[in-house]
RNA sequence: GGGGGAUUUCCCGAGCGGCCAAAGGGGGCAGACUGUAAAUCUGUUGUCACUGACUUCGGUGGUCCGAAUCCACCAUCCCCCA
């Protein structure tokens, strides 16, 4: 069967703060893996604190890959994350290692799961046009444009998306497809892997949340300050690179030139991470192939000892049952 | 002691006689998302038996066909002169 050859994984998802680093850990020690990063901030080198990457000594001589992997102003997207986390797994595999998938960025995750695609480059000289023209003639003749190629995605995106539609009009421009073609054609891949993903889940969204306070307080008291006016000093924040839009810095830089008081900021960055949080539930809520696992049983916490269990003898009957 | 200004729905904040359950923003809640995603965007947010009814705009009592909007008094806060 297919299925014979296919890399068998484990992936560990959830909301940000809710424990995906030490289960993924305890994991690997006992199912004898190595944990590669589903985290579209963690590759960035020297964006540590802010990004709540694993310490050495969380990582307990575990192997973790796609942590550190760039430099923060590198190129570094979904794209080169499929192809990058593609390599780790294999590699591991080969090792005769299980890989262990952790992380909350939930496209990165649902678009390596899908395997390679066809390619399509970043067009930045493209990508600025189409913003220039939805700026001058407003987002929603742009949005017309893209129906005049593709009228599938015109109804699926919304207007005020000019991100969203750009992209649309991105891969259109380049590959001749309409995005609507070109995402059912990506679909009719098989997965090349047997992947058993468990997610993480707080039955009161209270909990996870003052868990969320609590590690913005800590990141502070790590040194977060310190770490934001040294990649200010290094001009991450002056570019528009995905490595700016990191939670954890950009909330700090009105306490850092004055605008804010320190609560403030603090606050801002709370509320910032929490809502990121409340996405990430949501995407994850939809994707059939997320299997959650209770957190909490009881109104009281389970210990990391007992979590670990369940999602592994769940990820032996998955493996069992495919 | 005298003079002036405030008090609005979870928060900030508009409204200044009917078109007000009350702009806008924030937050909350829900959702979308296929190579920029820790981003971007959408909906919703007084209550209910929900195309209608009911209760709201510091409190009480008035004026008026009709008040968050006008008047009186009370309460709290702020500012100015003593």
């Amino acid at each position: 069967m297919a299925t014979e050859q296919k890399i068998k994984i484990l992936a560990v998802v959830g909301p940000t703060a809710s424990g995906k680093t030490a289960i993924s850990v305890e994991l690997a020690k006992r199912l004898g893996g190595e944990v590669v990063s589903c985290d579209s901030m963690q590759v960035y080198r020297r964006m540590n604190i802010g990004t709540a990457k694993p310490t050495k000594e969380e990582t307990c001589g575990i192997a973790h890959h796609l942590i550190d992997a760039v430099e923060p102003d590198a190129p570094f997207s979904c794209a080169e994350y499929v192809v990058a986390a593609g390599e780790a797994v294999k590699g591991i595999s080969e090792r005769g290692k299980l890989p262990i998938l952790c992380g909350g960025t939930g496209l990165y995750l649902d678009r390596f799961l899908c395997g390679e695609m066809e390619e399509t480059h970043a067009d930045e000289n493209l990508r600025s046009s189409l913003f220039d023209f939805a700026e001058k003639e407003g987002a929603e003749a742009l949005h017309a444009r893209l129906r005049e190629v593709d009228p599938e995605s015109a109804d699926a995106i919304h207007p005020n998306n000019v991100k969203r539609v750009v992209r649309a009009l991105e891969i259109y421009e380049q590959t001749g497809i309409p995005k609507s073609e070109f995402d059912r054609r990506s679909q009719a891949v098989e997965s090349p892997y047997d992947a058993v993903v468990i997610g993480l889940h707080y039955p009161r969204r209270e909990v996870l949340y003052d868990r969320i306070n609590r590690r913005v307080d800590m990141m502070l008291a790590d040194g977060l300050l310190e770490e934001t006016k040294k990649l200010l000093e290094e001009g991450v924040f002056d570019v528009n690179l995905t490595a700016a839009q990191a939670i954890g810095y950009k909330e700090l830089l009105g306490y850092l030139d004055g605008r804010e008081t320190l609560t403030e900021a603090t606050e801002n960055l709370k509320t910032a991470t929490r809502r990121y949080a409340k996405r990430q539930l949501t995407w994850f809520s939809a994707k059939p192939y997320v299997e959650w696992v209770e957190m909490e049983q009881g109104g009281t916490l389970r210990s990391l000892d007992e979590v670990c269990e369940e999602i592994i003898s769940r990820f032996q009957r998955g493996e069992a049952g495919v």
